[in-house]
DNA sequence: GCAATTAGTGGACGGCCGTCTAACAATCAA
DNA sequence: TTGATTGTTAGACGGCCGTCCACTAATTGC
């Protein structure tokens, strides 16, 4: 694979990365909804099909934008250590809490364009919903190898709660903070 | 309050009925994109404004259309029986389930623009999710009282991973069926 | 009968989205 | 050098949404 690098002209590096750089930062001052395409690339200096060259949608885009750095916010939890899982749960959901006071309505916005375009809903799904909901299944898991969690529960269901909780908290404003996810934690693990 | 007619042409309820069953047939029969508020005042026989005159949007004239008989099936548990909690509360998410194999789609595609609109954000909230939330709060409460659920438990973090399990699956088409509605009630009286 | 008031009609409007077209630009291969 | 191939540009396009306007229609109070 690769190295064959195909004829015609190369596509302009610059443009995508000025494309992205213009999109977060719009979608951040003004929110997701209050930023038009013409907005994005006029900015960039770009013409309208060279962003359709590359993302499907501006929900594409944005997703690629906001959320290269979130691996960084939800990064597997330091495995190694001697924590208990109840504890690198916590911090999990900690992390992906306080990323959420940033880039929250955004993601918001994702979900929701996420329910009305169905190729970005695979692409979201495959990048960003997917990884979080493994890295929670594979902790309740180890949870269950170490005998802090209990080995009849289903870790599957348990995991879509989870997930669930924090999801219906996001889409109906309600409050995410440290305290709630020491009480899905007690909750879980009750 | 009320008796006291306002001057002027008064409304025609016929436009509001026809508006509503046009909705729902269309929304059913092609699903809540692809029906046009173009399409549906044209099938009404109904300018477009007369539409605006009694919904904000297209999302809130279908959840009045498509919600108004929902009630029916998210009723209230049978509170009286001898039942327990666990069987009431896993009759009551697998009506809901039930029903969401009819309209699940709505419901999927009305939470999205509830998150693009603040304003039709609040009425959904204050019509339908606030009070399917308020009936498991509710039942769980009580199975507290009777000693089915310990005290200890936080009743309002549960009804969010309750609630949100069910929102999770049905945002990411996952599958809703009495199984699931089953494994909820395990890992919830676990 | 005559205002005043409110509703319904038809159509125009501005703004957005994602597609498309036609011309021009940059690269590779022969 | 000449094609073939692919990227970029500017702009037009059709479709949608929700607002607005001028006009007509139905009702109440005087």
């Amino acid at each position: 694979m690769s190295g064959k690098r195909p004829s015609g002209r190369p596509a302009n590096q610059d443009a995508s990365t000025a494309l992205k750089a213009v999109a977060l930062r719009l979608v951040r001052e003004l929110g997701y909804e209050k930023v038009s395409v013409s907005a994005i690339i006029e900015q960039a200096g770009v013409a309208r099909q060279t962003l359709y060259n590359r993302w499907n949608t501006k929900a594409d885009l944005v997703l690629e934008s906001v959320f290269e750095q979130t691996n960084t916010y939800a990064a597997e939890p330091s495995w190694d250590g001697a924590e208990d899982c109840r504890t690198l749960l916590e911090g999990f959901l900690t992390r992906i809490f306080e990323h959420l006071r940033i880039d929250g309505e955004t993601l918001r916005a994702l979900i929701a364009a996420s329910q009305q375009d169905a190729k970005f809903h695979k692409s979201f799904h495959a990048n960003f919903v997917l990884p979080r909901e493994e890295m929670i299944t594979a902790l309740l898991r180890r949870a269950q190898d170490r005998g802090e969690l209990s080995a009849g529960r289903n870790v599957e269901t348990l995991s879509a709660l989870i997930h669930g909780a924090f999801w219906y908290r996001l889409l109906n404003r309600g409050v995410l903070d440290a305290g709630f996810a020491k009480e899905i934690v007690a909750e879980t693990f009750a």
